[in-house]
DNA sequence: GAAGATTGAACGCTCAATCTTC
DNA sequence: GAAGATTGAGCGTTCAATCTTC
């Protein structure tokens, strides 16, 4: 972990004075990762909150579990998919089922557990995904689409190889 | 703001029950922004925090000021390149002068505005970028990271024209 | 002793309110 | 009254500690 790292493919240099200089290409797809983040997820929280009084994360879990078999998962497994720690996992599903979106089920092998069951309200909910379309998959091509499943794909990738 | 998105672009659909079924590749590019950006953030934060005692936004912020001219820029505008709140900012100032990073200093001709200028110190933190591009530009080529440049820059574009 | 889940404490961040200077 | 900056309140999140069941 504390080795220099190899530079290898990438063409941007360190000044003199130790600071990195990037290319504007490179300072572009950096920032623009955090912005570009920054700005979907601002514009659809307080798009959410304001239409349906929802977090983004929210309605993340909605929509996994929605995409689940019999709509329902475990506390743990729910967390895993919407790459949330299990504490706020469950607070997150302590609102849900104050509204009335998701039931906590004991599971039957094992008591510990808990599975997290969309109702029929939550499924309603889990449609409106619409927001997301419009300010993310409206703007991109199909091309570009594909780049950007492959680059995230790998970027999250369980480790670095070789490093 | 409330009319339907038309769906032109967009090769996903609504299934019968109203839950929309995205393609693979949406459904990766989707979750693939938030899980880069989690993964990568994440990762980052901690190596800073362990390193350095900073997080990642003070270093967002020693970068910014390292790449200003004079190496210093008034707190607004600090804000406005981090992307951050101005009241965020104005307690991320407070840390890193009390690290002794940075300094502020009032501006000759507005008794209202403060400016941030970088210490020797600072300048010498703001150097260690080196786990970032290890964590994200080690993993890209030049043709994706054009791509990324491009698609973010639309993403975070004043606004969705035409809506 | 490990795994699933919940609770308390602390951090990062934004919003609203306030103060000062334009 | 608007703009620059700081402060207080509150939300979203993670980490550590605890409890129950395996």
């Amino acid at each position: 972990m504390s080795d220099r790292p190899s530079i290898e493919r990438c063409p941007y240099v360190v000044g003199d004075d130790g600071v990195a200089r990037w290319t504007e290409t490179h300072a572009a797809a950096w920032t623009g990762l955090l912005d570009a983040h920054r700005a979907i997820t601002r514009a659809l929280e307080t798009e959410l909150e304001a239409e349906h009084g929802l977090s983004l994360s929210s309605v993340e879990a909605l929509g996994r579990l929605a995409g689940a078999e019999q709509r329902r998962l475990r506390l743990t497994a729910l967390a895993g998919a919407t790459g949330l720690s299990v504490s706020r996992t469950s607070r997150i599903v302590d609102f849900l089922e104050q509204r009335g979106l998701v039931e906590r089920r004991p599971v039957a092998d094992d008591a510990r557990a808990v599975e997290v069951q969309l109702t029929a309200a939550g499924r309603a909910q889990a449609t409106h995904f619409a927001s997301v379309q419009k300010r993310f998959f409206d703007q991109l091509d199909a091309g570009e689409l594909a780049t950007l499943a492959t680059v995230f794909g790998r970027l999250t990738a369980p480790a670095p190889a070789g490093s």
